[in-house]
DNA sequence: TCAAGATCTGGACTGAGTCAAGAAAAAGAT
DNA sequence: ATCTTTTTCTTGACTCAGTCCAGATCTTGA
């Protein structure tokens, strides 16, 4: 379950050395962006292009292996955390990304007043604040 | 109170043309983009740079006249309802979005389960799904 | 083992937005 | 009304995140 080679199998998707590393490196460093990713994934394997490393991204959030997170103002971050539609606190001072559980229940404001007509299959919440280390040095 | 410029001044903001014009290309067009909204100012001015647009977007937001949007994968969005925290449907088959007030209250999920120490100003709400148009063609 | 199909590489390219320097315009004070 | 100061606007280069493409390489399944 936890053996990349085996969720990448189970999943239909081709088992190739870039795909596992990636998947590694997004277990390691939850909340990171395409470039850290990469990076990370060169410390590993010693190499991998852009491209690979977007598509291989692309891949895994298609098939529901990881998940992307596209805040305001910040490239898109991926985490392995799915299936339990957690939201996310960012802190404005310095970035730090936090996964948050909603209040309201385990699927939140999936169902709007009045929704115009929309069948919507998604509801994106994103909190905004000041994370502790900023609050304390300020 | 809707007269652009009464409403510039009231907030302590130099009138100029391109402001005002901007501002009415928001207000006649909602949910639209920079680009957008640079078009239509120059249909109705004649001539503004992209810059001009973007600083005037940008001061109008800084003072809360207009806000701003940025949904996932799209350039930011304009409009000048504001003071209500509604949120919007974005249509993922043609990019329509809709106003949507939350069915949760006035200030839904400000508050999160376990918010990690952060103390959070603003919960970011996006629906996503199919409009009635793209329902009905499909 | 081999053919067919999918993936990866490298490099050019795009779109949205920012930066910086000088020209133009608005506000405040004669 | 004119001048001075300060802010804003224009122009054009530039950045960043991500996409597109063609050819080389690798995975899969027969
Ligand atoms: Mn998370
Ligand atoms: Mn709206
Ligand atoms: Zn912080
Ligand atoms: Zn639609």
């Amino acid at each position: 379950m936890s053996d990349p080679t085996v969720l990448l199998r189970n999943h239909g998707v081709p088992v190739t050395a870039q795909r596992i590393a990636v998947l590694n490196a997004v277990t390691k460093l939850p909340h990171s962006t395409a470039d850290t990713i990469a990076e990370e994934v060169r410390a590993s394997i010693g190499a991998i292009s852009k491209q690979a490393v977007y598509d291989a991204l692309a891949t895994l959030t298609s098939k529901g292996i990881i998940r992307r997170i596209q805040p305001a103002g910040s490239p898109a971050l991926f985490e392995t955390r799915v299936g339990d539609n957690h939201h996310h606190i960012i802190c404005r001072t310095c970035g730090t990304t936090a996964d948050v559980d909603c209040a309201v229940g385990e699927r939140p404001c999936l169902s709007a007043a009045d929704n115009s007509g929309f069948k919507i299959d998604e509801a994106e919440v994103i909190f905004w604040g000041t994370c502790p280390d900023c609050l304390a040095s300020s």
